[in-house]
DNA sequence: GGCTAATCGAGACGGTACGTCTCGTCTTGTT
DNA sequence: AACAAGACGAGACGTACCGTCTCGATTAGCC
C-alpha cells in the first residue's frame, strides 16, 4: 500500500491539469483507432486534445508511453488469478481472461503497436517490459506458485518455460498469424501444460 | 496448369543493375548493425550504397522490404527438417537450428525490427507473414506430417497449436523477455510436446 | 477610407524571429552573388542562414520573393524625384539616379533574375509588377505630372509612352544588350523626350 | 554567305531523323502552350514527341534552345524592312510588323520565357542574343542606314539609342506592363524618333 | 551480303532540390 | 509553474527531373 505524504510537497506554481491529462489519453486512444498507430503523431494528439505539444512532452517521454497509459486507463488489463481449486482450473481461467482481452480489435492493435515500439525504441522497451509484460508474468507466476504449493505442478516444463509458452502463443497469434485467440488454443495449452511428463515439482 | 512461355522478356532500355541491388542490400545490413533500426533511413542506405534514392524506391516499397531481402541474402534462414528417425529427434533438431539463428545478435535484432514493422505497416505485414513467417511454419509442418505418418504424433496439442507454441516461445523470448534461446527451453519444449496426453493421431 | 484599428494583435505563441528574417535575407543576397541566381536554392539559403527550410516557406512563397525583399532591404531602390525647376532637369536627374542603380553588377544581376522569374512564375510576376515595377513608374509619373502642371510637357509622346521608353531602354540594356547604362544614353533620352514635336500638354 | 563544303563529310551510320526533329519541335511548341514554360520538361517533350531523351540532348544543349528553334520554325520572325520612301514610313512599317508578332499570346509568352532564360542561363543567353536579338537589331539598322544615306535621319538620338528605344519599349510592354502593343505606342514612337531635335546626320 | 558505325526509343542509373511533414525545443501571454 | 499557441532548427520523407549510361533495334555507307 502506498503511503503518500498527506502534506503535498508544498509545490509552487500551477498544478498539473488533470483535465489535460485525461483529454490527451482520450485523444490518443481515439486517434489510434481512427488513423492507426502508423499515422499517430504528437501534433495530432495535441490538436485533438486541445492542448499544446509541450504539455505532452512535459509528462510523457514518447507517444508510446501515452498510449500505454491510455490503454491502462481504458481497458482493465488486470486479469484475475483467483484460486479455482486446481492448477488446471486456475490456468484455464487465466488464459481465458487473457484471451478475452486480446480478442478486442482495438486493444489487440494497440498491444501489437506497443510491442512493436518496444523493439524499436529501447527506452520505451524498458518501460513496457517492466510495467506491462512483467506484471502479466507475475500474475501467472502466482498461479504456478499456488500449484507448486499444492503439489499440483508437473515436473516439466519449468515454470519460466510455462510462462514463455502461454504468453508466447498469445503474442504469436496476435502478431504473427492473426488467428483468433479461440478456446481450442486455450484448451490445448491447458492440456499440454497440465499433462505431467513425470512427477510434480 | 499454366504453361507460361519462358516468354522473350522483350525488355527494352537499360536493365536493372545487379551491382546496385547488392550494394543496397549490403548497405542496409551494415547500417542496421551500426545505427540500429530506429535510425535507419532510406537516405542513409542510398548514401552508403552509392546510389540514388529513386533506385531504392523503384524496386522496394519500403525500407523493411529491403531489410527482409538483405536478411534473406545474408543469413541462411532456411532451417533443415531432415528425417532423424523420430518426432522427438526431428523436433529437437528443428528447434535447435531455429534457436541457433536467433542467437545471433544482429539477426535477432533485425527479426524483431521486421516483426515490429509488420505490426505498424500493414502492407509490409502481408509480405512478412507470407514470405517469411509462413515459410518457417511450413518447414515445421513437414516435421509434423512425417510424425503423423509414422504414428508418432501425440493427440494433443493439435498441429497448428504445436506451431504456435514453438514459434510463440521463440519470438516471445526474442521480443519480450530477451532471454537467451537456450537448450533448457529447447529441451522443455520437446519434452512437453512429445509427451502424449493420450494416444497418437 | 479604411480606418484599421492598430488592433491589439492579441497574438499568442512565439513571434516571428526578426533575427531569422534578417539572416535569410542576408544569406540570399550573399549567395546570389557567390553562385548566381541559377544555382540559388532554398536549401542553400537555409543552410547559410542557419535556419530550417520551413522558416523560409512559412513567410515567403518562393525564392524570388525572398530575393525581392532582400534587394529592397539592401539597396535603396527609391530614386528621388525632387523638383529641379524644369522637366528636362527633373527627367535627367531621375534617369541618372536610375542608371546609377543599374550600374552595380550585383544589383543589375538580381534585377534581371527577378524580371526573368516574373515571366516564368505568374504568382511572383504579380508581386514584382505591383510592388516593384509599379512603384518605379509612379515615381517617374510624379515628374511628368509636375511638368504638365508647369506647362512644360511636350504634346508627344503621351505620358505612358514616356514611361515605356525610359524604363524600356533601361531594362533592354540590362537584359538584352548588356551595354552599360552610360550618360550618352541618358542624354539622348532626355533630348528626345523634351524636344517637343509640337506644343505642350 | 556561308560556303558549306558541298561534299557531305561522307558520314557513316544512321542519319539524324528529320521526323524526330520535327516531332520534338512540335511537341515543345504544343506543350509550352498547354502547361507553360515553368512546367516544361525535357521528359515531357520526349514523351509527347515519342522519342528518347537522348535524342533531344544529342542535338540541343537545353530546352530553351529547342524552344528557340521551335519558335523560328513556327513563326516567321523576320520582319520586312523594305524601302517605303522615307525614314518615318520605314520605321512605322518595321515597328508595325514587330508589334504584330508580339500580339500573339503564345509567341509573346515564348519570347518572354526565352528572354527570361537568357538571364538565368548564360550559355543560352549568348545564343539568344547572337541568333535572335542581334538579327532584329540588324534589321532595324538597315532602316537607319538607309535614312542616313537619304539624309533623313535626325541628329538625335544616336542610332544605337534608337534601337534601344524601339526594342526597349517593345520588350518592356511584353514583360513588364503586359499592355498591348497598340498603334498608339507605335505612332508615338515614330513621331518621337523622327521629329528632329536639330539637323540630320 | 556481311561489317562497322551512328542514331533511334526505352528506361534504369547517380544525383540533387523540391516542398511537406513531424520532431522536440523555445518563446510568447494567460491562468 | 503549468497552460495553449505557435514559430523555431533540424532533418527524413517521397517525388520530380536532371543529364548520363546501357540496352536491342534500325539504318546507313563500305568492303
Amino acid at each position: 500500500m502506498v503511503m503518500e505524504q498527506p502534506p503535498p510537497p508544498a509545490r509552487r506554481g500551477r498544478r498539473r491539469s488533470e483535465e489535460s491529462r485525461m483529454a490527451i489519453l482520450a485523444a490518443a486512444f481515439e486517434l489510434v483507432g481512427e488513423v492507426g498507430y502508423a499515422d499517430l503523431t504528437i501534433e495530432g494528439i495535441a490538436a485533438r486534445a486541445g492542448c499544446g505539444k509541450q504539455t505532452i512532452y512535459r509528462w510523457w517521454p514518447s507517444m508510446a508511453h501515452v498510449l500505454l497509459e491510455a490503454l491502462a486507463a481504458k481497458a482493465d488489463l488486470y486479469v484475475t488469478n483467483a484460486d479455482h481449486g486446481s492448477y488446471a482450473a486456475d490456468l484455464r481461467a487465466f488464459i481465458g481472461d487473457s484471451f478475452r482481452l486480446g480478442r478486442g480489435r482495438l486493444v489487440a492493435d494497440i498491444l501489437c503497436a506497443l510491442m512493436a515500439q518496444a523493439q524499436i525504441d529501447a527506452e520505451f522497451g524498458e518501460v513496457f517490459r517492466a510495467d506491462f509484460l512483467r506484471r502479466r508474468r507475475d500474475a501467472l507466476q502466482v498461479v504456478l506458485d499456488r500449484a507448486a504449493a499444492r503439489g499440483d505442478l508437473p515436473a516439466s516444463p519449468a515454470p519460466p518455460v510455462v510462462l514463455d509458452i502461454v504468453f508466447g502463443a498469445l503474442w504469436y497469434r496476435l502478431m504473427a498469424t492473426r488467428q483468433p485467440l479461440d478456446d481450442a488454443l486455450a484448451d490445448d495449452l491447458v492440456t499440454t501444460l497440465t499433462t505431467a511428463s513425470g512427477g510434480t515439482r
